[in-house]
DNA sequence: GCACATTAAATGTATATACATATATTTGTT
DNA sequence: AACAAATATATGTATATACATTTAATGTGC
């Protein structure tokens, strides 16, 4: 469905000023996609999100910053999504020795085994409607188009 | 600044996987601009986009549906939104007399001079860093990538 | 007309986000 | 060393969303 017949718009000041919509629209589509994936497993997709930063640090501990910095949408608070995971047992928190006002976040045994569940299952989740080289050209006006 | 560079992340499973992530991360982008730029108004970018819809009824009353179908977020509940406007002034809320199961939401001379406002600083905001034809391209493939 | 299903909206609960502020710790300056 | 500035995290408040449930009104079959 074109996104004129998705929103029942049709009047748009400009191609850019479409894509704009377009660009929020699909990522709501996406995001109820993934919501409803993740909720199988009793996560949210920016727990599982964090998840898999740690797990990108190889045993290496991360800080709170650190996920910051790293997580798709910045500004948001790590504390409580980290919170929400060391109460399912998912990442560990203890004190930085180095510097006690960070906090070493670690995934754990149980982390990493949900992300191995899920992973392979969340790759076949993925539409492919687009071919190789729309995703690419896709990939470089969406860089070009954040400045 | 590339995708990569944003999120520190390298590895991708596909094009259309790093995609999904551009699509996301890039919405999240604009949001944070449209939030800052609402901010100034006290109101939301959701709250905005009814406004926007109940203008474009031109008078006729919108029932609670109609909203949720027009949102770009669909499953949101605009009762609470409305209720939000209603307490500002730019909307008001009736019983539907032909369905009292219904209301009949309008927009009030107040909300629509807050669109007159808005309007042509929102359109002097958007950042224009593609051409016409790459956002034509852009909107090509968001459609077909929805399926 | 009445019982029951359907529908529209409101509301309760859980999750997440932005922003401001609070608290603790470290760093830098004198 | 003492004090102030900067930094890392936590927390309070407001907003928004998904989903389930509730409430009220309408429609349907008999």
């Amino acid at each position: 469905m074109t996104l004129e017949e998705e929103i029942k718009q049709t009047k748009f000041k400009s191609q850019t000023q479409k894509a704009v919509i377009n660009i929020l629209f699909t990522a709501g589509w996406i995001s109820n996609d993934h919501h409803r994936f993740f909720k199988k497993y009793d996560i949210s997709s920016q727990q599982f999100n964090i998840l898999r930063i740690l797990r990108g640090q190889n045993g290496n501990p991360a800080s709170m910053g650190l996920l910051q910095d790293r997580m798709l949408d910045r500004m948001s608070n790590a504390s409580r999504l980290v919170e929400k995971l060391k109460q399912k047992g998912l990442v560990d928190r203890s004190e930085c020795i180095i510097d006690r006002r960070q906090v070493d976040v670690l995934i754990t045994r149980k982390g990493l085994d949900l992300l191995d569940e899920i992973g392979p299952k969340l790759d076949s989740n993925l539409i492919e409607n687009i071919t190789n080289e729309e995703a690419l050209t896709l990939n470089k006006i969406l860089d070009k188009f954040r400045g």
